[in-house]
DNA sequence: TTCATAATTCGATGATAGCCGAAGCATTGA
DNA sequence: TCAATGCTTCGGCTATCATCGAATTATGAA
């Protein structure tokens, strides 16, 4: 009766209709900000920024923190285990959902974040960068390795040992607004998309305000050779 | 927002510790009372009542009538899997096993359930009667095999065609009050405790109230032969 | 039948917790 | 610097639900 195990604790965290419907938006894989989870909660902001911290110090979520915003996925895939055999369990297929990112597909497609490329294109050349093992992930960080300073220095002129800075790290993962997935930041990510820029490869789109980065023909081709996924 | 799957229903259930007590109380597979798992989840009858009802109704548990008592256990070992999953993300040990069935040893052995034989070795003897296929076990019933019913009448003279009663089965299976498992009873069941007794192979102990039941050395040789599972 | 035990139902109480409005930080952009 | 946005904290309201006392039903035992 006393000192029992914490699986009634767990349980009621998912016990909640609003965290249950946030913790199956999750479920995707994707992180969705708070103010996206409370939305699909149907709740305000405030009730669900308390419900995600409880989720947070209940080891069920982790926060991504990116700019303003707050990202959030599951710990990990026994999470979604759980999650899936308690759908099991009460037998229903409700799937919903939720709409993400950007409407605008040339926004999806590649944009400024900051300084540096997000969208579909940065995600992609994040993936390619790690696979053909120019870069290398660590536990926390994501750091050249010496073929990635020599691929930097030969196709995209760039100088390995000049990106280093007192306050930002060289290279960095930024989680990707459209494709809740990463792409790679840092002054490393700012000097790539400063070279795409001085190479005529992209620009940035004339509309003011806009966050749209427009690749020429010959840029997008170039960019496709060095991190094209071969689609 | 609305129309999602009732995951939460589900774990609302399991959410509460009470409950979560009790569901755990049941992993082990063994049937338990519904005083029983009050008393595990340290509550009132009264309470437990309710939740059990809860349980029940979102298709967790299912109970088996049994004389007054009423057995509950979990409707499946997918019930057990997420009950362990949370368990697993609520990373905890504490066991908690339940005290079970009579402290005397010799009731756990043998003793008379009403007027069938119970305890370890009633059992045992269903199980054997199962394994040489002399009973055949389906959906809700019970029944004696052709196979059985020669056996019966060989080795214990009982007319299988005797047995018959209007208000009575012949054969039922009966949740033993300290393995938690089934053993036999109906009108073979009785019909064969009475044989037992004829032979002198068992009887009941003398003193007043006691449900304990005495097999003979010989008895007990006999009884090994024809149940026994071969230790 | 009468009594005892197992379990349920009913009613009232009390505490937990979800919820939102308003205000307060934190970060970004101009 | 100021304004806008995302998110959090605080305070109070409300509703849900677990809990138990008392009474009721059902089964078994004497």
């Amino acid at each position: 009766m006393k000192a029992g195990p914490d699986i009634a604790m767990v349980a009621s965290l998912v016990g909640d209709p609003a965290r249950s419907n946030m913790l199956t938006a999750l479920m995707s894989g994707r992180a969705l900000t708070a103010s996206e989870l409370a939305q699909e909660a149907g709740i305000t902001p405030q009730t669900a920024s308390s419900h995600l911290a409880k989720l947070e110090a209940g080891g069920l979520i982790e926060p991504e923190k990116q700019g303003r915003h707050r990202y959030y996925r599951l710990t990990g895939p026994d999470v979604a285990g759980v999650l899936e055999g308690l759908a099991g369990l009460a037998a229903r297929a409700g799937h919903m959902r939720v709409r993400t990112g950007p409407k605008d597909p040339a926004l999806r497609r590649a944009r400024i974040c900051y300084d540096h490329l997000a969208g579909d294109l940065g995600v992609q050349m994040l993936d390619s960068l790690k696979k053909q093992r120019l870069v290398r992930e660590t536990k926390q960080a994501i750091e050249l390795t010496n073929e990635g300073k020599r691929f930097m220095a030969t196709a995209l002129q760039i100088d390995a040992d000049t990106l280093a800075h007192p306050r930002r790290p060289v290279c960095k993962a930024c989680l990707d607004w459209s494709e809740r997935r990463h792409h790679l930041a840092g002054t490393l990510g700012a000097a790539m998309m400063s070279r795409f820029t001085e190479l005529k490869w992209a620009e940035r789109d004339s509309a003011p305000g806009s966050r749209v980065v427009n690749f020429s023909r010959t840029g997008e081709k170039r960019f496709a050779a060095l991190f094209g996924n071969g689609e």
